[in-house]
DNA sequence: GTAAGACATGAAGTTCACTTGAGGTCAAGC
DNA sequence: GCTTGACCTCAAGTGAACTTCATGTCTTAC
């Protein structure tokens, strides 16, 4: 027989995840199964590059929420191809430069109080942050909390 | 009366945190306060400074356990002056230069996945992430889950 | 002096991304 | 045929960092 599903084994070593997550991803409707006769899961190979892609994506800083509405702008009508996988990582971009620029910032932040061995309220541009959560998507909560409103001291 | 100290309404306009944050931080050893006869609290001023620096460390990916152990090493004895605080703060730059390398990275590998069209599990390095979770702090999974072992195609 | 609003407590609830456990079924090797 | 291990379901638990709720007290302004 032609058997090209991968079984529930399978999915688990080629990909690292526990069963007990790619079960939650499908519950999650980030990832298809069929049923064997004995109600067992047979997944497409394409299931591998759905998974990889939503790992890819939460290491951007995407919710699973999000990455399902990602995915389900994919065609249903044909398999995804390269510009299909590619357009979708490519909306991850901005996301990503933001998350870049912050850390950034606040690393810079950082170098200029320690080296004026400041760190106090007043000065300090990390305790000032003016541009504190400026243009953050909804998701980059989880990643970085904002630093609110004014924390200056007199 | 010379009252130099802070109230809950203080505390939460001064730094946009909701009372229920300010009492949960202190409730987890972050911060102190007194009590007034009344039984409400009151804090010191260097509450502003030590939540600050919570808020700032949160940004870096520390947990408030780890915060927690970070201010323990502040002195007790005497008020923390500047070179505490610098001190504190420095520790962080390896973790935040980790993150801003990881996520430099991320979007290196996109780039080139983009620029070749690709995407495609074979040969792409987003999707074979050799150096995944190569060096992580505990305390950085929050930030950047792991993309575990192989999820090569065939 | 009284009404309004700030503050107190403790227990329980929330979100996210899963894991764990209990109890049962399926498939492969000997 | 039988054991073993892979697999199934559903409910509940986890941990981090808080929030919400119910109920009651304190303080301030008029």
């Amino acid at each position: 027989m032609t058997d090209h599903d991968l079984s529930m084994g399978d999915v688990t070593s080629r990909t690292g995840m526990a069963a007990s997550a790619v079960r939650y991803y499908e519950s999650e409707g980030l990832i298809a199964s069929t049923r064997t006769a004995g109600n067992q899961r047979r997944f497409h190979r394409d299931v591998l590059r759905r998974i990889a892609f939503v790992r890819a994506a939460q290491n951007v800083g995407l919710s699973l929420d999000e990455i399902r509405e990602a995915l389900a702008s994919l065609p249903t009508s044909r398999p995804p191809d390269r510009a299909d996988w590619g357009r979708l990582s490519a909306s991850w971009r901005p996301r990503l430069e933001e998350q870049i620029a912050r850390l950034v910032r606040l690393r810079d932040q950082l170098d200029s109080c320690i080296g004026c061995g400041c760190l106090s309220l007043d000065t300090c541009a990390l305790y000032n942050p003016d541009d504190a959560a400026a243009s953050l998507g909804p998701g980059a909560r989880y990643l970085l909390g904002d630093l609110p409103g004014d924390a200056g001291v007199d």
